[in-house]
RNA sequence: GGCGCGUUCGUCUAUCGGCUAGGACACGGCCCUCUCAAGGCUGAAAGACGGGUUCAAUUCCCGUACGCGCUACCA
């Protein structure tokens, strides 16, 4: 049996969670839970001018957002504060005496010199196979430049040390049995093995990623729309489907099926079903998965994400009776829109009978003159339903439809727009039992004394 | 420039030498329908190019093109 397996996420804190970095540290988490081990996450705050706690923070949020909870790591954005796990520090800037006893190590042992101020590792001079679980055996040869002097420095001459160092000390000291990152890392892979070998241990497994690029096939950038985490949280996906997405690109399961949740993607992961090509990021497919995600979640965690969606947007659903939005949410569940969107869809459940917005373009359209006694007589039926439900409303407007010797959809125009406020919005008759007998009274006879010329 | 990695429908992908090249998203058409959707049926759509190897190549090898990465006292 081998040992337990051990990965890490290792993000810079910039201000932002970048989406390839979310798919980096989801594919090493769903390696850490296939397979029983640990995921540790590692703050590489050695840019002090940059890294703020704030920075960590959007980190920590991001992860959180997507469900990926570390096992090793900070508890806190202080770099001084609490952390689990006894490979600590997690933050690099707290690592200093670790790098430098390291640095030692190698200098103990000839594979460190001091040249211009700055401290060197003397680079073994053949050329290096790196063992990669995605991409293969990869032959590194020394480049020009290297066949001059292959030696590189591991500790800058203004007293810092440099990223391939102490990203190998603390893979070491971490114990980290299986590095899985971006492709961008597979070529300076040949320096971390020389370095794990000059430090008399095994290297761990490599496995490089493609990247992700954006839709047009350009690289994508912290820049570009749809790069950051955030972005998907304020526009409203869910985060399963975004889980479920990102682990498409670049993964696909034997049995090729996509809608997956988070527990049957970590069953089903493996290394060895990951491709070598860069992908597209294509926001219209995860819309879809969002779509189908959403109408099957659970209506109760819909309605609490609803709730807290229709708060963002200014409209405050605690002054109602929980049942009744609940009922009103739940409207909406099976279009499965994004929670951003979710407002235009149920704001009229929470306005005021006599101060709900009418759509300026849809009134003039569809409140003519002519509509009035179509509205009349449609809340005459409906107020001479015994109970009012969608079933009972539907059957009465239809049959005052057959009456009048007009198709349903001329009533049931006028009365969308005279009960929501637009033309658009979740079925008809199901809204109309959630807000109930009064309201839809009372909107309809407000929209018929509307309907002058 | 050098070295590395990659290249199947518009996009994400399946295929581990036998393919009438499958699926999903997107797109078109039809049906259904109270709006927007959904759903049902259906259509169009791919192996970058050129050489090998083989009875047989999308699959293996080489080259070319294109894309990306690395080539720092950046991470």
């Amino acid at each position: 049996m081998s040992s337990p397996v051990r990965v890490r996420f290792a993000p810079s804190p910039t201000g932002y969670l970048h989406i390839g970095g979310a798919r980096t540290a989801l594919f090493n988490w769903l390696y850490a839970r296939h397979h029983g081990g640990t995921f540790v996450l590692r703050i590489e705050d050695t840019d002090t001018a940059r890294n703020t706690q704030a920075a960590v923070e959007v980190i920590f949020q991001g992860l959180r957002w997507l469900g990926l909870d570390w096992d090793e790591g900070p508890e806190s954005a202080d770099a001084d504060g609490p952390s689990r796990g006894d490979r600590g520090p997690y933050f690099q800037s707290r690592r200093g005496d670790l790098y430098r006893r390291r640095l030692q190590e190698l200098r103990d042992r000839g594979l460190a010199y001091d040249r211009d101020g700055a401290v060197y590792f003397r680079m073994t001079r053949e050329p290096i196979t790196i063992p990669d679980r995605i991409v293969g055996d990869v032959l590194r040869p020394l480049t020009d430049r290297e066949e001059q002097d292959p030696d590189w420095v591991l500790w800058r001459s203004d007293g810092q040390p440099v990223f391939h160092f102490v990203n190998v000390v603390d893979d070491l000291e971490m114990g980290i049995t299986h590095v899985i990152r971006g492709d961008d890392h597979l070529t300076n892979t040949a320096k971390h093995i020389a370095l794990f070998r000059a430090f008399g241990v095994p290297a761990p497994e490599y496995g490089h990623l493609p990247l992700i690029l954006n839709e047009d096939g350009s690289k994508m950038s912290k820049r570009d729309r749809g790069a950051v985490v955030t972005g998907y949280q304020d526009e409203g996906f869910l985060p399963e489907a975004v889980v479920n997405y990102l682990s498409l690109l670049g993964w696909s399961p034997a049995d090729g099926q996509e809608l997956l949740r988070t527990p049957e993607i970590i069953t089903r992961f493996g290394l060895d079903r990951i491709n070598r090509s860069p992908a597209r990021f294509d926001v219209k497919k995860l819309t879809a998965l969002h779509f189908e995600h959403t109408r099957r979640m659970d209506p109760d965690a819909y309605v609490s994400l609803g709730v807290e969606y229709l708060r963002r947007a200014g409209i405050e659903t605690g002054g109602h009776d929980p049942a009744y939005v609940r009922a009103a949410l739940l409207t909406s569940q099976e279009k499965g829109k994004l929670f951003s969107e979710l407002p235009l869809w149920t704001d009229f459940f929470f306005a005021e009978d006599a101060a709900l917005v009418l759509d300026s373009e849809a009134r003039a359209k569809t409140l003519v003159p002519a509509a009035r006694p179509l509205i009349e007589r449609l809340a005459a039926a409906f107020a001479a339903v015994p109970e009012f439900s969608a079933a009972t409303l539907e059957a009465a407007l239809k049959q005052l439809a057959t009456e009048l010797g007009i198709k349903a959809g001329a009533l049931v125009q006028p009365c969308r727009l005279a009960c929501t406020g637009r033309l658009v919005g979740p079925s008809l008759y199901h809204l109309l039992e959630v807000l109930g007998r009064d309201r839809v009274a009372a909107r309809l006879s407000r929209a018929a004394a509307l309907a002058v010329a």
